[in-house]
DNA sequence: CCCTTTCTTCACCGGCTGATGAAGAACACG
DNA sequence: CGTGTTCTTCATCAGCCGGTGAAGAAAGGG
């Protein structure tokens, strides 16, 4: 598909790892895409202009391709990181909006991309993209509510989080595909900000 | 998987409607606990007792018998009607969650949980899950508002839709799987309201 | 009773999937 | 130069997939 070495028969052509990172760079691309379950190693190494072995050779299995695509120590932690540290509690339901839209709309490789593209038809996808949620964004919002009710609450912001990327990223519905990160946060951050401090619904 | 006339060989056993019921009922049970892609012809037929070429037989494709499947006319339209024609407009987020939720419960096996399951991973799915959305809601929705900004209020909506059916019936996060529908309405209703008829957050 | 239609089973096809094993080519080092 | 390690290709495997065609058994209609 892109740029092949002309060059046919087997031996050593690149460095090894330039190989690797290049099915690694593919695979996040593809599986950000279509998910786990409907992109075959095959479309990868083909893409990534790689013998289809080669992906078993560096991984192993598939499934050891997606854990490795999935797991981008030094680009997701500090993202999230900023939300909690870099402003107070009375604009987060913004920064945290902010935060998801900007880092999901310069690449859909993202690890909350690929994996709610897969957890709907895989079931370890599943509780791989449950333990990230529980993880990253409810556990700590829950310790910075302190509330009683603070699960629920973090909770209902975990339903923002994945309605918005679903419905920007994997659905892209209209017209919140196509909005401006800044109409967005307009939108939702005030939303988002009412379901950690709003007062609750009294019933 | 359940009871199966013992009897072997080839010939009529039954009213072939009933075995075009059972395929069609299995196929949405898994079809909602699997999605499209993920769910096979084969684990259908087994699961309903039948040779799997009856299905191709009654429904002559895959992609047939998933057509049929999420076809359901005279179940779903009367539901999402009485949210219009069931109280006026101050209460209609309540109506909407409660309607979602009330309906979602009963049984997984609803158009909106098969399309989102699969839409993730098959275009075809998210095309008709985009329709089906258009259709059903935001049009309906952003006629009865008729603000300058209804499409946009309407989407939220969605958002909202998309969010909680992906939490409670696709990914299944606590607390809001395991959550009474009362207790949802009372968080959510509020929510839904809001961006509906709330105030605009004025940029 | 035959004959047609409807339902059901079985055998099978080509194609694609994830995965394996062997063997060859390029390089690194002594 | 020889040797061993790393990378790459190729051929191939068993298994499952959606889908087809033929043929047999149960009914219904005349």
């Amino acid at each position: 598909m892109t740029e092949h070495d002309t060059r046919s028969g087997p031996g050593r052509w690149r460095s090894g790892a330039e190989s690797k990172q290049r099915i690694l760079q593919t695979a996040r691309e593809l599986f950000g895409q279509h998910g786990y379950g409907a992109t075959t190693v095959r479309a990868i190494a083909a893409a990534a202009g790689v013998d289809p072995a080669m992906v078993f050779y560096f991984f192993k299995t598939k499934q050891g391709l997606f854990s490795a695509a999935i797991d981008m120590p030094g680009t997701v932690p500090p993202a999230i990181e900023s939300i909690f540290t870099g402003g107070d509690l009375d604009t987060v339901g913004e920064r945290i909006v902010r935060t998801l839209l900007e880092n999901l709309d310069k690449s859909g490789r993202t690890p909350l991309v690929m994996l709610t593209r897969s957890a709907p038809s895989d079931a370890q996808s599943e509780a791989l993209l449950r333990e990230f949620i529980d993880r990253e964004i409810t556990d700590r919002l829950a310790a910075m509510l302190g509330t009683p009710d603070a699960a629920l609450r973090a909770a209902m912001v975990n339903v923002q989080i994945l309605g918005l990327t679903v419905a920007r990223y994997i659905m892209r519905i209209e017209p919140i595909a196509s909005a401006s990160v800044d109409d967005l946060v307009d939108r939702f951050g005030p939303l988002v900000q009412y379901c950690l401090t709003g007062q609750p619904a009294s019933s």
